[in-house]
DNA sequence: CAGGATAACATGTCTAGACAGGTTGTTCAA
DNA sequence: TTGAACAACCTGTCTAGACATGTTATCCTG
């Protein structure tokens, strides 16, 4: 292998804020996204990627680490460590966003936004577990979405936002293919860390079914979660259902 | 915070094979579920346990940042680790398999077989992907089990395992509350690594309704996936039908 | 008493090594 | 030619530090 060739155009910026292992990780997600690094195909070394980047193998061990529990690559003791055989499955959940997701596979995806509110907090029991309101009476801007890949509908999902937060996407309204976290990271500067997700089977009732252009009575996946900033403050609550004949949740457990 | 006290049963052994790291999460793992440690209790510090047991505090880190993953705890930086308070949804998924988590939670619960056959290896799409015959026609032993919590039904589930991985379950038969995972590790000596599954939303048919004791049409979660050895050989195929009204599929997403 | 500086302590990131042990291919001897 | 030994390379685990940065409580000052 020559690392050389294949990361030449690559760097790392010991100056910036970002951390080390995370520039290391999103390059090398980056050369397996555009294809540069092929399903199957073995990923430079450790010790390789350390020399070339002159950081610990160690920070390297962090990138490759976090990839291997996405499900981006397979490491293999002794034999090294190689690109994840593509399968069709999806992982449902990433903090990327969804659209990016599925821009990677191929597919043209699209979201139309059924309408954006300002509501009153109400008391679900979810959204009261969620932490986000402070208290019952505070206003929180509501996004309603419906998304579709390749002009099918496979999910609607629902956005309840702090008002500080989501005020921003009212005026100008946002934009149909806006992506809600591009919006809350590069806008707004919050870093997203972590999401507590809840699924469970349902049945489409009319509405979504309608919207969902399924039958209604037809199997659905029902989310609902939280997801938190770097500082583990509760940035959005999110309702999903998700078409079951559509979609399917990959989830790789390690031990 | 006197760690002294709330630690002084427990200890590592630094010439065992079992990875140090391993251990101390154990340990935690333990203090959490025999309540020791109760939900939202702060747990000893990185230093503390460093201290403790006279490792380093990068292997504490290691330990702490899976439990952090399992969703057993919360890491909170410049404050400190904390128990995950207590939600009342289920890992669906865990390695450790099923009934100890269960009985973590303080639900009796059991397992009934319906039957353990001798099948020759079938090429549905989904066994041919997990890889776990070598060639059709080999011998696979397949085992159905319904699991139950406090009585009530909520899972069929069906698992593949190679014959010489499975025959020792055949005879004697394998008991209606044996662990499959606690006997492929204890008494084959095989150390399960990874487990790649997918979950869908679906109905249940006639059959599964019946013996899950819910009306034919109810939406249920099948899931499908390999379990694999710490030699990434796949060891086991699972196909699972889980109730939808009596179980959610709780996922934390860490970016 | 209110508010700001600060100290103590927590986790986050990173280094430059070390040794263990798994995998693969080559080399050499029977 | 077959097989065993070995070398080269890979990831797994671990150390003993370092500095950065976030949180909390306390103390001191106006």
């Amino acid at each position: 292998m020559n690392p050389g060739q294949l990361l030449q155009d690559t760097h790392i910026d010991k100056s910036s804020y970002i951390p080390l292992y995370i520039q290391v990780r999103d390059i090398l997600k980056e050369l397996i996204n555009n294809g540069k690094l092929k399903p199957g195909e073995q990923i430079p070394s450790e010790n390789e990627l350390s020399a070339e980047y002159n950081i610990s193998r160690m920070t390297v061990r962090q990138a490759s680490q976090e990839l291997m529990r996405e499900g981006l690559i397979v490491i293999r003791r002794g034999e090294g460590t190689f690109v994840h055989s593509a399968s069709h499955t999806q992982m449902l959940l990433k903090l990327e966003g969804f659209s990016s997701e599925m821009a990677k596979l191929g597919y043209r995806n699209h979201s139309r936004v059924l309408d954006i509110q300002m509501i009153e907090a109400f008391d679900s029991f979810e959204m009261a577990y969620s932490g986000l309101e402070k208290e019952p009476g505070d206003t929180l801007v509501r996004i309603r979405r419906v998304r579709y890949v390749e002009e099918t509908p496979f999910a609607i999902e629902t956005s309840f936002l702090p008002l500080a937060t989501g005020q921003g996407l009212m005026e100008p309204r946002m934009a149909d293919d806006a992506s809600i976290y591009n919006y809350i990271e590069n806008e707004l500067h919050i870093r997203l860390s972590r999401a507590d997700h809840v699924i469970q089977p349902g049945l489409a009732d009319r509405e979504s079914a309608e919207l969902l252009e399924i039958a209604k009575g037809s199997p659905v996946l029902n989310l609902h979660g939280t997801t938190f900033s770097m500082t583990n403050k509760p940035v959005e609550y999110l309702e999903g259902i998700y078409r079951g004949d559509k979609y399917e949740l990959k989830v790789v457990i390690t031990k």
